[in-house]
DNA sequence: GCGACATATGAACAACTATTCAACTATACG
DNA sequence: CGTATAGTTGAATAGTTGTTCATATGTCGC
């Protein structure tokens, strides 16, 4: 990804793994309780090799954590301040909604 | 960007913005106070034609707000959940670095 | 052992994005 | 007016990334 002795770099991938929709609402999923892999593809209607893969990421950045049960793996999310973040930026996004992204010079 | 009805992606779509080590720390630099193009530029080392793009992308998501003063343009961060979110994800990023974020500046 | 199910992984490709460069607009001062 | 400073913008490009497909690994029941 990035430079991993530099903080602000690793911040910066941290809300990468954060700026894909697929990515996101898979977090957003494994907020609400650990799921496993065949239930968020079932549940976001996306293939179970993407979402592994999505997976394997938010791992890799320990915003998410893996339990395996059975044939099944669950993933839940690790970390209470990825909560916070992502509220913080729905209220954002709220707040500004219906707006034009185009605007011109001040 | 995308969809710009479904909030899930706008809220994506803002998180990409935060996603890039330059974009952030222009932002950063923007919650501070007040500053100007050839400013952001000279601290961080960044052409003021790049620097410029990026405060364009900032603004159209209403992260920062410009207000020219003579010849000099000034960008401020506009949102009072932006410090809160990185805020968080410094946290976030720290504590699974063992970083004590006293004492590297935040 | 075998077969079925659940997840992981690597390669390949299309789509996207950060950065640079050159040309352009805007403001101030003589 | 012309010149200098400050910032913007569009095109081109090199690098990155999400997704798919095929294949592999792991787990349970027989």
């Amino acid at each position: 990804m990035a430079d991993p002795d530099d903080l602000l770099h690793q911040v910066a991938d941290t809300f990468k793994l954060m700026s894909d929709a697929s990515r996101l609402a898979i977090l957003k999923l494994c907020l609400e309780g650990p799921a496993s892999v065949g239930h968020i593809a079932e549940t976001l209607d996306l293939s179970p090799s993407l979402v592994s893969h999505h997976l394997r990421l938010l791992r890799a950045a320990r915003l998410v954590r893996s339990e395996r049960r059975g044939r099944h793996v669950f993933y839940d999310a690790e970390d209470h301040h990825i909560r916070c973040i992502v509220a913080d930026m729905l209220e954002h996004v709220a707040e500004e909604a219906g707006i034009d992204l185009e605007r011109s010079a001040a």
